[in-house]
RNA sequence: UGGGGAGUCGCCAAGUGGUAAGGCAGCGGAUUUUGAUUCCGCCAUUCGUAGGUUCGAUCCCUACCUCCCCAGCCA
């Protein structure tokens, strides 16, 4: 436990380590941490482990490590719901003596018979009168391994009248023969999330117990264990208080665990880390940086309305951060060849695009040009449409950081598919020489050498990485196709590791980092947005 | 229809007795070698509804409406 300090506000944050930690859990992880900052406070990293059929030591290390992704620091105050299963017990013993616990024997069914409904009593089970002398020795017997799993449960004696269902006898203690990733098989009974929760945040002496709204009803019984235990004189005053707030809802976007569970166990992705998914480890793959999702938890403010989030929110967070730090790089990804008519064969020169057009200090880069180029399929029209000022017979574009040209036609094979475009350039145009401003054009076009291009930069779902591609520029574009984007994922994925936030790139063509479709493979689904999973196809998967 | 919560602009969200902040989205316009960025402007006579109290109400009172949560030996 910490050391209580009553001006010091202390919060924790208390996953149960039984998955990802995902979007929705950044909200809560900034609340708490950030509640300690701005208030010189602390905030505690705690394990909610107490049910050992869904708790891995994976998840603990995924959980510790997103935490500290998002920046956060919890010192020495990491702690383990399970570290407290003997104070928990002992205080149950407690709870015993004091003729308000007792050991039920009811079956499960039985139990939930007597329980009442949401507008009728509940029923006292027959054991509900057991002397505490029994009482106690059926609850050692219990953690001493006597009786079968399901045999008998301890329950506080409350009110099975109380229109608050959590209030009518809750169980606190369950036989459960099962290994705990900490605790091993030390223990055969568990302690329930109810009587542990408020515990756990009294013994570290918690001031502000922060959960979400579906555990309103919960602070009754929240509140009773500790008073209870105060008056016993087990737990020193001031108690912790527990406060809600609504949890985070974001359009087009799937955060239920279990539905998260099915896609991962399904195949429907490639595992908790895949781009696709709202988890913080596959939105930091997709280039979602911590700031970003630190400025969005701000923005988004904390209150106890359901709220339903819009993705672009998210999106101009991230936006905003990396348009202050992301180097450009320029990609392809959808290739058209371009075909510069008067530029000699085989010749080459550099063009030097800055790194970062506001920011000249960050210097320039050599990008290759040559007669043959690559250029988005989109930015050319054979009849173009009002308004499109990009790549159409007769007009003018700039190859952007390189030359001006003039659009002479294009190429279409015997289905009337465009195969390639050509234009001429004008030499005296090329960007940074004196006089190559006089050419005035409304279209500025990104572009990839083709000669070059298995060298080039790629952008895979909202980031832009830098490939050496192992096989030829044939390969490499082939592995371009969008349809087969995984595989590139794939093969990337030692580089994506370590990447800094220097290392980060924003796509050239729309300063913009999400991609806006990603297909995958025939008969599968279709998400409109790389980043997410929408909602009502998990629906009906 | 038991109990617990919530309803302020398309989406979030301040304000809680003195006459509606801000962000996102959207819409204009200026700069721009990313149709990006940046910049400048517009965007709720109205705060779920109906009454009431008050000089004055989003804020107080009453009734009503809508939505969310709760009957795990899950958290």
């Amino acid at each position: 436990g910490a050391p209580a300090d009553s001006a010091k506000i202390r919060t924790r944050f208390p996953p149960e380590p039984n998955g990802y930690l995902h979007i929705g859990h950044a909200k809560s992880i900034c609340l708490n941490f950030g509640l300690a900052r701005d208030y010189a406070g602390c905030c505690h990293m705690r394990f909610d482990d107490t049910n050992p059929v869904t708790e891995d030591t994976e998840y603990v290390d995924s959980i510790l490590d997103a935490v500290k992704w998002l920046g956060f620091d919890w010192g020495s105050h990491l702690y383990y719901a399970s570290d407290y299963f003997q104070a928990l017990y002992d205080f149950a013993e407690l709870f015993i003596q004091h003729d308000l616990a007792y050991v039920d024997s009811l079956g499960a069914e039985e139990m939930r018979a007597h329980r009442g409904t949401l507008t009728e009593a509940g029923k006292h089970s027959p054991y509900r009168v057991r002397s505490t002398q029994e009482n106690l020795r059926l609850f050692r017997e219990m953690r001493d391994g006597k009786h079968p799993d399901g045999a008998h449960v301890l329950r506080l004696k409350i009110d099975m009248a109380s229109p608050n269902i959590n209030m009518r006898d809750p169980v606190i203690f369950r036989i459960r023969r099962a290994h705990h990733h900490r605790t091993g098989d030390k223990w055969v009974i568990y302690p329930m999330y109810d009587y542990t929760h408020c515990i756990s945040d009294a013994l570290e002496n918690i001031t502000h117990s922060i959960c979400t709204l579906e555990f309103e009803d919960h602070r009754p019984l929240y509140d009773w264990v500790l008073e209870k235990l105060a008056v016993f004189g087990a737990l020193i005053r001031p108690l912790p208080n527990q406060y809600e707030f609504a949890r985070l809802n974001l359009t087009y976007v799937v955060l239920s665990k279990r539905k998260l569970i099915q896609l991962v166990e399904d195949k429907r992705v490639d595992g908790w880390d895949d781009p696709r998914m709202p988890t913080l480890v596959g939105a930091r793959r997709r280039g979602y940086t911590p700031e970003g999702f630190r400025l969005f938890t701000d923005r988004i403010g904390v209150s106890k309305a359901d709220a339903w989030i819009d993705y672009s929110v998210l999106e101009d967070c991230m936006r905003e951060d990396l348009n202050e730090r992301a180097p450009r790089r320029v990609a392809v990804l959808d290739p058209l060849k371009l075909i510069v008519d008067n530029y000699p064969d085989g010749g080459e020169e550099q063009t030097n695009p800055p790194n970062h057009p506001q920011k000249p200090e960050w210097g320039k880069r050599p990008v290759p040009f040559s007669k043959e180029l690559w250029i988005e399929r989109e930015d050319f029209m054979e009849v173009p449409s009002k308004g499109y000022f990009r790549l159409f017979p007769g007009n003018e574009v700039r190859l952007r950081y390189g030359f001006v040209v003039q659009c002479k036609g294009a190429d279409k094979d015997a289905g009337g598919n465009i195969t390639a475009v050509h234009c001429d350039y004008y030499p005296d145009s090329k960007s940074g020489t004196p006089g190559s401003d006089t050419y005035k054009v409304k279209g500025n076009i990104h572009w990839v050498s083709a000669k070059h291009a298995y060298a080039a930069t790629v952008r895979l779902y909202d980031r832009l990485f830098t490939v050496a591609h192992p096989g030829s520029e044939k390969d490499f574009l082939d592995d371009l196709n969008p349809d087969s984007r995984k595989v590139i994922t794939a093969y990337l994925e030692p580089a994506l590791k370590d990447a800094k936030p220097e290392e980060r790139f924003q796509f050239e063509r729309h300063g913009y980092f999400v991609a806006d479709r990603v297909e995958s493979k025939p008969g599968a689904p279709v998400f409109n947005r790389a980043v997410t999973l929408r909602d009502s196809w998990a629906r009906q998967s």
